[in-house]
RNA sequence: GGGCCGUUAGCUCAGCUGGUAGAGCAGCUGACUCUUAAUCAGCGGGCCGCAGGUUCGAUCCCUGCACGGCCCA
């Protein structure tokens, strides 16, 4: 509990003040017939003189964010939304009771204002109040007006506070907001149905992350929040559906940082009968289609690079652009020791008893994805790390997969899914051995999904999208805790 | 987990070589019926993140802790 400190008790001197004049200052419903964005739209453009011809009577809510006094008058901005209107009270024109109530006004209540606009003399379009209502009294003071609220730790904690004082954050949680509409626009145009799978689930699977695990009373079993719906939504496709998708939060138990929260949005859907060169084709045509209708152009600039959104985007085999980048031998990618050898030489971290695949993931993951600015498709993985993928029929030690890397991140994860129920299987119980073997990551294996694949999945395309990289990508947010409205914080002390 | 940085009034920030804290905005009082960072005059507001230590004396130096940020693992 905040100390009653001076300003929050002028406040509530004032809400006495407001109920001596028979004012109720939390007030209830107020129709409003105008917006403040919609009243700059429409009379934006009108002549003092027009408005004074033909009066435009109007009536709004919102918030009052900017307060200028003048005794026997006053100017008030209106904040509605994300737009601002000028307001303006005159004793003259309210009468004294009327104008009393007006002086019990503070930055941050909420007023309900009706009467018609004008343009002052300095041309701002205003509206002259003839009937305020108060409908909630603040008793906080907003932070400052110039410099806003910048104390970071306050904004994610008080996002409300933040919301309000940066226009800018609004901004960005609209434009989240309308990403995720184009995107479920998008797929169910293409005739995808949306699901919702299990966020509590019993064996957490597709993907490999530690779960948060909690308990059911009454079932009395542990339960694990999905660190993703991979699996669930083949069980529809086994089920019959042949495209679905959803969108929805995974958990994951890990660290924090500018782009990890430990619950995030993710899209996945998935395609029957197609390949994941059909989810190349899809994916390109999704974010060029997104730009263009969220940001109105397809090159954006993220942290200062120019990012060309539209297609056709590079595609690059893992193993290539291992090679490439480092201008290796080719046998890095065949032989362990030169592998080791490699890493060493390039100042990579590994684990000497890595084998070929992990030795080569951490070559990849230090020096390829950071230089994958440009959109970047990597196809055809190794097996070992993907455990639900499909074989690559020409070479059956790869997989049909790919990631989308932007500004040199992991955006997507793709792959023709294994539909293979006994290879699926075997992979299971390589997984299993490792996790046997203290790999907390490693998945475990799902005894009712392997039955479903037994009952027979068609050749199925998936993938996997993180919605909140998208949404910085976006809006050249360099952290994800500024495309989260909540982000996961260590509890405030009491 | 490690490194670096930060934490001072409601907000944004100063605070020198250690000597009991300041500004702007916000607030309060007064003046002002077209301002827009309104203006003018006056006034109040501090657990200097928390706990130890050094010192005659600590916002300042040292240690630990908490919370946050960035980078690394």
């Amino acid at each position: 509990m905040d100390d009653l400190n001076d300003q929050r008790q002028q406040r509530i001197k004032k809400l006495d003040l407001l109920r001596d004049l028979q004012v109720q200052p939390y007030g209830t419903r107020f129709e409003a017939t105008d917006r403040a964005g919609q009243l700059n739209r429409l009379h934006g453009n009108k002549s003092k003189d027009e408005l004074e011809r033909e009066p435009i009577r109007c009536r709004l809510a919102g918030r009052i964010v900017a307060l200028r006094r003048f005794g026997k008058a006053a100017f008030a901005v209106l904040q509605d939304g994300a737009d601002r209107l000028q307001v303006y009270l005159k004793k003259d024109r309210l009468g004294d009771r009327s104008y009393g109530v007006c002086e019990q006004l503070d930055l941050g209540d909420w007023i309900g204002v009706s009467g018609h606009l004008f343009r002052t003399k300095t041309n701002e379009l205003t509206v002259e109040i003839v009937e305020l209502t108060f409908l909630s009294k603040a008793l906080r003071p907003l932070p400052e007006k110039w410099h806003g609220l910048t104390d970071v730790e306050t904004r994610y904690r008080q996002r409300y506070v933040d919301l309000i004082a940066n226009p800018s954050v609004h901004e960005i949680f609209v434009t989240r907001s309308r990403i995720i509409a184009g995107i479920r626009s998008f797929l169910i145009e293409k005739g995808f149905l949306e699901v919702e799978t299990p966020m509590m689930q019993p064996i957490p699977g597709g993907a490999t992350a530690r779960p948060f695990v909690t308990h059911h009373n009454a079932l009395g079993t542990d339960l694990y929040l999905r660190v993703a719906p991979e699996l669930y939504l083949k069980r529809l496709i086994v089920g019959g559906f042949p495209r679905v998708f959803e969108i929805n939060r995974n958990f994951r138990n890990e660290g924090i940082s500018t782009i990890h929260n430990p619950e995030f949005t993710m899209l996945e859907f998935y395609v029957a009968y197609a390949d994941y060169n059909d989810l190349i084709a899809l994916t390109e045509e999704l974010f060029s289609r997104l730009a263009q209708e969220v940001l109105g152009k397809t090159t954006i600039e993220y942290q200062g690079k120019q990012i060309n959104l539209a297609s056709p985007w590079r595609r690059w085999s893992y193993r290539q652009a291992i090679l490439e980048v480092n201008k290796l031998d080719a046998s890095v990618v065949q032989d362990r020791t030169a592998a080791l050898e490699a890493a060493k030489k390039l100042g990579v971290e590994v684990d000497p008893k890595d084998g070929l695949v992990l030795i080569l993931n951490e070559i990849f993951q230090e020096t390829v994805e950071s230089n994958l600015i440009q959109p970047t498709f990597i196809t055809d993985y190794p097996i070992e790390i993907s455990p639900l993928a499909r074989r690559k029929d020409a070479d059956p030690s790869l997989t049909d997969r790919f990631e989308l890397y932007i500004a040199g991140r992991e955006i997507a994860n793709a792959f023709s899914e294994l539909n293979d129920p006994l290879d699926q299987r075997r992979r299971f119980e390589t997984q299993a051995a490792q996790r046997e073997a203290g790999d907390e990551e490693a998945h475990y294996l799902d005894e009712d999904f392997l039955r479903a694949l037994e009952h027979g999945m068609p050749p199925t395309a998936g993938e996997g999208i993180g919605i909140d990289r998208v949404v910085m990508l976006f809006t050249d947010q360099a952290s994800i805790r500024d495309v989260i409205l909540f982000p996961q914080l260590r509890p405030e002390k009491s």
